[in-house]
DNA sequence: GTTTCCACTTGATCTCCGTCAAAGCACCTA
DNA sequence: TAGGTGCTTTGACGGAGATCAAGTGGAAAC
């Protein structure tokens, strides 16, 4: 598996966690242009950012929380395609209408830029065009790794694979224990995790109370998961244990 | 579902189809660049063209033939996670090693850029870098509209939807029959079916088998289809029906 | 002609996961 | 304290699809 790049912002002294998603070397003269066409947009759990279909008038990053992509059938089955979390860019120059649904799944706070001036510069700025070409293909990659998820894994690999995706990425932002071990919160219900490896919430349920018993992980009411060994539960997942992905 | 741009190239006297894919408004000096680092090479059915892990050092695109992208776990389970059609892109500029297998699933004959003059040339030609973009996001809609069909179709739904796509991509550039039958040959076998689909083979011979006894296909031969009634097919699939996507 | 091979079909059985149903638990309001 | 609400867990059962195992048919090889 590949994990997704993190972008050194050492050297930024000037760059808002807000831009990460399209300015990777920081240029001052960039960051100017983009803030001149930025605008803020917060969102409460639950609630629907944009619906399928809906015209789309601005591309934008995720400032806090977490943000899903999902697909819906006719008769109401769903299908969660994507996760958005901090610095992970939303929308599509180029093409107008939404193809899938996107949710705040916790509160959510937005960085949006106008789509026609954000075009614009675009075309102006090259490194912004190849930045978001290196971006796209590496959602495109962790998409395509999902699909082995969905379609080959059993549904105990499947909450293994998310929860040490979770977890690494997670890790990489937040606090390790000691010892290896990694300490954190599932940011996802029970249902969300079911619409994202399609399986029913029942399973998921079941599934997380099987690791758990098995010693896999441990649970202190109902989303604070501590993993002693994520070695193991990767193995369990039915990776070769490097790397990681998500979104 | 949305429908992968078809390029005009009506007033493109000089544009060969092996640069479509890199290619949307046949501009006459991109051309002559993009033939001066090109190469052409050949492949039999079955054959490896890439291996996930290798060095990757040329991107390019299909000429004739279909070509796939595989994941592969360590027990051996496979899946499919694209297909690669006549004027679809392979490779990725700005990454060296390759994330799945690439493999002929017929004859394949691939069009091919030394990656490193490619990169160049994307530097300093905009266009290419945004025509790029274009086809990546494009790619990324597919992939995640497939999500849907591993995770949330029943068998019978997937090969309906496996069918029509492919029927509709054939039927674009290959003949239509009367009254608005299509008919086409499968250009894959029952276990590369499987593979994408997220299936077993048996499965999808029963299903095929299903199909054809409810009149929603009919099959001469193994291969050799008709669909009397491609809106009814798409409803099998569980589709809105319009629109199709494919990779 | 017949043998071999390979893609495919069909059948019998098993099992994982979905479905339906009930209950537990934390948190909020009154 | 009681009741409500939302999220989660657990149990019982059934079915879609996997697995194992023959068998078919058509084309190439001998």
């Amino acid at each position: 598996m590949t994990i997704k790049a993190q972008f050194d912002h050492s050297n930024c002294a000037d760059c808002p966690i807000r831009h990460r998603a399209v300015c990777a070397r920081c240029d001052a003269d960039e960051l100017e242009a983009l803030d001149a066409i930025k605008y803020y947009r917060s969102f409460e759990a639950g609630q629907t950012i944009i619906w399928s279909g809906d015209q789309m008038n601005f591309v934008g990053s995720v400032v806090s929380g977490i943000a899903s992509l999902t697909q819906t059938m006719e008769d109401g089955r769903t299908q969660m395609v994507g996760l958005l979390l901090p610095s992970d860019f939303v929308g599509r120059p180029g093409r107008d209408v939404a193809p899938y649904d996107v949710q705040a799944t916790t509160d959510v706070v937005m960085c949006c830029f106008r789509k026609k001036p954000f075009e614009e510069l675009m075309d102006e700025t090259p490194h912004i065009a190849h930045r978001l070409l290196q971006m796209t293909l590496d959602e495109l990659d962790a998409a395509r790794e999902w699909m082995l998820v969905l379609g080959r894994k059993t549904a105990r690999e499947k909450i293994a694979s998310l929860i040490s995706i979770i977890a690494r990425r997670d890790a990489s932002i937040g606090q390790k224990g000691l010892s290896g071990q990694i300490v954190f919160d599932l940011p996802l219900t029970r249902e969300a995790m079911a619409d994202y490896l399609g399986l029913t919430l029942e399973t998921v349920s079941r599934q997380i109370s099987a690791l758990k018993k098995d010693g896999l992980i441990l649970l202190e009411g109902k989303r604070h998961v501590t993993i002693p060994d994520l070695g193991r539960l990767m193995e369990e997942a039915g990776d070769d244990s490097d790397g990681g992905f998500l979104v």
